[in-house]
DNA sequence: ATTCCACAGGAAACAGTGGTCC
DNA sequence: GGACCACTGTTTCCTGTGGAAT
């Protein structure tokens, strides 16, 4: 191997080197202390733990805000100065942080919860299985735990809109009316974090009435703050000189047109640092931002259109295929290519429904329209470029000949 | 004013799967 | 081993919708 073959390798490495010097700073889920810019948010809900602890008595909590508006990092970071000090004065405090959407049943929510207090492993029996128990099962086998070892809970129930949409609010309510019967002992207090400001329209009074009891709502972070952020970012992630303001101000400006959402903005530096890197280009400059939006748009849709049912792939195919884009003509489309490659159509009712989770998936758009005598439908068309939509069937063995269509 | 079209979309039920309990 | 439970994806049934046609 030639010296000057060497010697590139290593240049080229400690080019990279050079460039990010802590990678940590642009995970989007890192979020280091005082970072976040929420100083008002965190002073509420410090506030009312504290109350909550002076009192022994519970205070349940709900956070609004957008997605990438800081919510749950705040309420991580206040939880775990809040067990630090109650440690120090002798108060045990359990805390339990469950993502409702990912845990998206209510079962799976009291399971997570239960692995979370480790009732399976402290406990021999009246353990909080996988599955086949009852919800009211579950429920009781935890609220007992907690009773039995006098405990003080915090339940953090991230994206609760999620939960009560699909699940209603029955373990809302089992929990806010089983802390009356443990205030003597210990309490449990609920904290919501959502992305919607009108999920407690679905809640049951009594559960709205004590869940509400403070609320705070997280506004969507201006431009300025954003550029703030990047900046404390950027300082702490990169060497000197390597991000230049116009990409800072670019990021914030792409981040703050998409509801002021600061892990995109974040997501948007690391993804052009990572093209730099590759480019063995040793400054960041708003070129790599617009790279980096195009690669992060791209791969998402790649990434769900790969990833779905052979159906919905199928579906996509009919609505590129369809000229009026509308919902009869796409079944109709649809049910001929399932025939084409012997899979049995599904109901109409069906594809309707996977093509208004295409549409929130941002995949395709669909309009209703008034066509008076000629019925109401919806106007649907792809959004995504073909090509992607070709790149992400191509391995689908099943799609071999009628991926061909979109030629 | 009424009818009618072509759906949208909610609610309930069902089938199949994978689990626990007694 | 049968009763029971939860979950997912789907079907079936049904009501609602808004504007052109009558």
């Amino acid at each position: 191997m030639s010296d000057d073959l060497l010697n590139n390798i290593f240049d080229n490495a400690v080019k990279g080197i050079q460039l990010i010097k802590n990678r940590k700073m642009l995970t989007i889920d890192y979020v280091p202390d005082k970072l976040f810019f929420r100083e008002e948010e965190t002073t509420t809900i410090a506030q009312t733990l504290s109350v909550a602890l002076k009192g022994s008595r519970p205070s349940n909590l709900l956070l609004f805000g957008k997605p990438g508006t800081g919510k749950t990092a705040v309420v991580k970071n206040v939880i775990k100065k809040f067990k630090e000090k109650s440690a120090s004065l002798g108060i045990e405090i359990t805390v339990t942080f469950v993502n409702a959407k990912l845990a998206n049943t209510a079962y799976k929510v009291l399971y997570e919860i239960a692995e979370e207090m480790s009732i399976n492993k402290l406990e021999t029996r009246n353990q909080v299985y996988f599955t086949g128990l009852s919800l009211g099962e579950a429920t009781n086998r935890i609220l007992d735990f907690i009773k039995k070892r006098k405990l003080h809970v915090i339940f953090i129930i991230d994206e609760i809109d999620s939960l009560v949409d699909k699940n209603g609010d029955d373990i809302l309510y089992n929990f806010t009316r089983a802390n009356e019967q443990f205030l003597d002992s210990g309490f449990i207090t609920l904290i919501g974090v959502s992305n919607s400001l009108t999920f407690k329209d679905k809640l049951d009074p009594r559960v709205r009435s004590s869940l509400s009891e403070e609320e705070i709502v997280f506004n969507p972070y201006k431009i300025i703050q954003l550029q703030k952020i990047l900046k404390e970012r950027v300082k702490l992630a990169f060497c000197e000189n390597v991000v230049t303001d116009g990409a800072i101000n670019l990021c914030a400006a792409i981040a703050g047109k998409d509801n002021g959402d600061a892990r995109k903005a974040i997501d948007l530096l690391r993804v052009a640092s990572e093209i730099a890197e590759r480019d063995k280009v040793s400054q960041i400059d708003e070129k790599f931002i617009r790279l980096a939006q195009n690669k992060i748009e791209k791969d998402t849709n790649f990434e769900i259109v790969k990833n779905s049912t052979t159906h919905t792939k199928i579906v996509l195919l009919a609505i590129t295929k369809s000229k009026n884009g509308n919902t009869g003509e796409v079944y109709e489309i649809y049910s001929k290519y399932c025939k084409s490659i012997d899979n049995e159509p599904l109901t109409q009712r069906r594809i309707t429904q996977i093509i208004s989770e295409l549409d929130q998936l941002g995949l395709v758009s669909s309009n209703i329209v008034n066509q008076g005598r000629y019925g109401r439908s919806q106007k649907i068309r792809i959004t995504i470029p073909i090509n992607t939509l070709k790149e992400s069937l191509k391995d689908d063995p099943l799609f071999v000949t009628l991926i061909n269509i979109l030629d």
